[in-house]
DNA sequence: GTCCTAGTAAACAACC
DNA sequence: CGGTTGTTTACTAGGA
């Protein structure tokens, strides 16, 4: 498709690509578009009054051109031929003509996304160069539209000589129409030329060395390349066989004076040496056939209901012809029209801007929408969370320790995040402060992975605070474990990992997490040789119970244990480090602290040894008992051994309700003469124990 | 206004 | 001795 247009283009001698040594067509399009015949000299600083201007030659041209494909239609009426089908196989006297020069130079993605990138574009740079983009994009269409037309002209011309003979006069007149047109044309692509050298002067268009030059790039939008080059091919094709047989004209080349640098002139129509090759390619589509019929050959923008709609004109013409009579003699192409086209052009724009607007407002209001949903104050966090906070800040602020962003470990599946254009900066989402009520806040819902993971992407690279609270985050973290439990160090780790956030203020969020580890019920501290770790009681943690203030809490793991386990060997199974286990395990436990926390906490601070040989006989119960081979340790815990899921119990002794602390620790509790503590509220006013310390 | 809860800071102790 | 870990307390602030 485009070496063909490459093809034509070295045919012709005029190196479009390479012409200009960096690839950079505009500079040849600057000789181009100097050697013209109006003389208007280039502005230098083009504005965007420039580009309109320019924008409003290129639509007269067009217009111009449909002037004259309407009179092609006319005479193709006088001769009061239907089209039946076309042979396909003519002459192959052609006129081949580039495809590159019949694309108006929309600006393709990759180099809007160019501009962008630049960041150099005011916001009404980017208005103007979107409604240009969307002018070029008309002009597309009617393009389109115009060659539509004339493949049917054609076609019927074709037919024409097939089956009713020759009619040199006519023939003669279309190609010399069709000579003006091309012209027309010409002089509309030196017209976009001219814009696209106003864009990159304005820096608004960046041709870089390595890129191909502008005008050769494919249509991306509005007109399929290949649908369009093949349009012109059918009518190219039909027309050299159609000159073939009957005239002598030339084939008309309009490759090189467009889009070439050595084509200083419009009128530079050369001879094409390679009429032949466009032959082959030519290919009839039986759909574009079937299009053209239904098409309505008066039906024209500026004529209706007998009335040229030419503005400010309403002259009555009786009939289409009188009509394209009326057009061509009294809005032919001079300063009148040209500046009545440029008032019309003005509308356009206006409409333009005003649909950019209310794009834009629209644009606005759903970003808004799904931005607000984010807000931080919002509870519920969404889960395709599209808000964001510029990462420079992030970027620049986040700690050396910031962790490279792997899966935490293989149980926690990672969906990947839709990245991207779904980031819409917004440094509003910068929380510093603390949050309240945050998302799982209520009745402890806990977070999923998917919560977590759908954002993780996210909360990775933005320095955006999480919207769960601290136990959500730390019961996430030791959950994703593969054995759910992590030691202290494992989830500081967690945490920078997997926020952005929390690699700043260290000390601030390390020591939420130890207040709200030592706080809440749900997390319980598991010791053995190698040190401590983490486990959490899901149950527990739903509950979203505290450890009730001024109470003491800690006992000393090697007293009044023993006998607690001693009284519940159930309580062995439960000791091992993965969730399923942890909750029976802390349910059990603190069941049996409930009934036995304070009173023991008071007598093993004061030397009670029951527990101590309680907890020696857990510990070795557990070692025992639990044949821990799952050595999978997670990645973060370089320093345990699988031996570690062996635990000797060191647990937050908060009680549980007293239906739950029930069992054989019912005699720890009376063993230890504790009536008090079946309540859990009966520790809030709690001097006893501290007193009798 | 009160209560509850989360977050923060700080003090302290034990341990490494 | 310094850092880490863990506990506890006090305080603030938001929400119900």
């Amino acid at each position: 498709m485009m070496q063909e247009s490459g093809t034509e283009t070295k045919s012709n001698g005029s190196a479009i690509q390479n012409g200009s040594s960096g690839g950079n067509h505009l500079l040849s399009c600057a000789g181009l578009r100097e050697g013209r015949s109006n003389g208007e000299t280039p502005a230098a600083d083009a504005g965007a009054a420039d580009l309109a201007h320019v924008q409003q030659q290129q639509q007269q041209a067009l217009q111009v051109a449909r002037q004259l494909l309407l009179q092609q239609q006319q005479q193709q009426q006088v001769s009061g031929l239907k089209s039946p089908k076309r042979n396909d196989k003519q002459p192959a006297l052609q006129v081949p003509v580039s495809v590159a020069m019949m694309t108006p130079q929309v600006i393709t993605p990759q180099q809007m996304q160019q501009i962008l990138q630049q960041q150099v574009l005011s916001p009404q740079q980017l208005q103007v160069l979107l409604q240009q983009q969307q002018a070029l994009m008309l002009q597309q269409q009617q393009l389109q539209e115009f060659y539509k037309k004339q493949q049917e002209q054609l076609q019927l011309q074709l037919l024409q000589q097939q089956h009713a003979g020759k009619q040199p006069k006519e023939q003669q007149q279309v190609a010399t129409q069709q000579l003006a047109f091309q012209q027309q044309l010409l002089q509309m692509q030196q017209l976009q030329q001219q814009h696209l050298l106003s864009l990159q002067r304005q820096g608004l268009l960046t041709i870089q060395p390595g890129q191909p030059a502008l005008p050769l790039q494919p249509l991306a939008q509005g007109m399929i390349p290949t649908e369009l080059q093949q349009l012109w091919k059918e009518v190219t094709s039909a027309h050299s066989a159609e000159e073939t047989a009957g005239s002598n004209h030339s084939s008309l080349d309009l490759t090189t004076t467009c889009v070439s640098s050595s084509a200083p002139s419009k009128t530079s129509l050369i001879m094409n040496p390679h009429a032949s090759t466009n032959g082959q390619l030519s290919v009839h589509t039986p759909k574009r056939e079937s299009l053209s019929h239904e098409e309505h050959p008066h039906s024209h923008p500026l004529y209706g209901h007998g009335v040229c709609k030419w503005p400010g004109c309403e002259a009555v013409c009786e009939d289409f012809q009188s009509f394209l009579k009326h057009l061509n003699s009294e809005h032919a192409l001079d300063d009148r029209s040209t500046a009545q086209c440029r008032v019309q052009m003005q509308v356009v724009q206006q409409l333009e801007l005003q649909l950019a607007k209310d794009k834009e407002r629209l644009q606005a209001m759903m970003t808004h929408l799904h931005v607000k949903s984010t807000e931080p104050k919002a509870a519920p966090q969404p889960l395709n969370l599209v808000s964001s906070v510029t990462l420079s800040k992030s970027a620049s602020e986040a700690s050396p320790q910031s962790l490279p962003h792997t899966p935490t470990t293989p149980t926690a599946p990672i969906t990947p995040v839709t990245q991207g254009p779904s980031v819409i900066t917004t440094t509003s989402m910068h929380t510093v402060g603390p949050i309240r009520r945050r998302y799982s806040d209520k009745y402890n819902v806990p977070i999923s992975s998917a919560d977590i993971a759908q954002n993780q992407e996210f909360y990775k690279n933005a320095e955006v605070r999480p919207p769960f609270t601290y136990a959500s985050l730390i019961r996430q973290a030791i959950l994703e474990s593969p054995e759910k439990q992590l030691t202290l160090n494992e989830i500081y780790n967690w945490f920078t990992r997997m926020f952005a956030y929390f690699r700043r203020n260290a000390a601030t969020w390390k020591g939420a997490i130890r207040t709200n580890l030592s706080l809440h019920k749900c997390f319980i501290r598991v010791e053995d040789e190698f040190g401590s770790f983490w486990t959490v009681d899901d149950e527990e943690f739903k509950r979203g119970r505290h450890i009730q203030r001024g109470r003491p809490r800690k006992y000393c793991p090697d007293e009044n244990f023993d006998e607690l386990v001693a009284h519940n060997p159930s309580l062995i199974k439960n000791m091992q480090s993965s969730h399923a286990y942890c909750t029976p395990l802390n349910a059990a436990l603190q069941a049996s602290m409930a009934e036995n926390s304070i009173p023991l906490y008071t007598t093993a601070s004061m030397g009670n040894p029951t527990l101590g040989n309680l907890a020696s006989a857990i510990r070795e119960e557990l070692n025992g008992a639990m044949e821990h081979t799952n050595s999978n340790e997670s990645d973060s815990s370089p320093g345990r051994s699988p031996m570690q899921a062996v635990h000797p119990v060191h647990v937050k002794e908060e009680p549980l309700d007293p239906e739950e602390a029930e069992g054989p620790l019912s005699l720890v509790t009376t063993a230890n003469h504790s009536p008090d503590f079946d309540h859990d509220r009966d520790y809030e006013d709690e001097p006893v124990n501290e007193d009798m310390e």
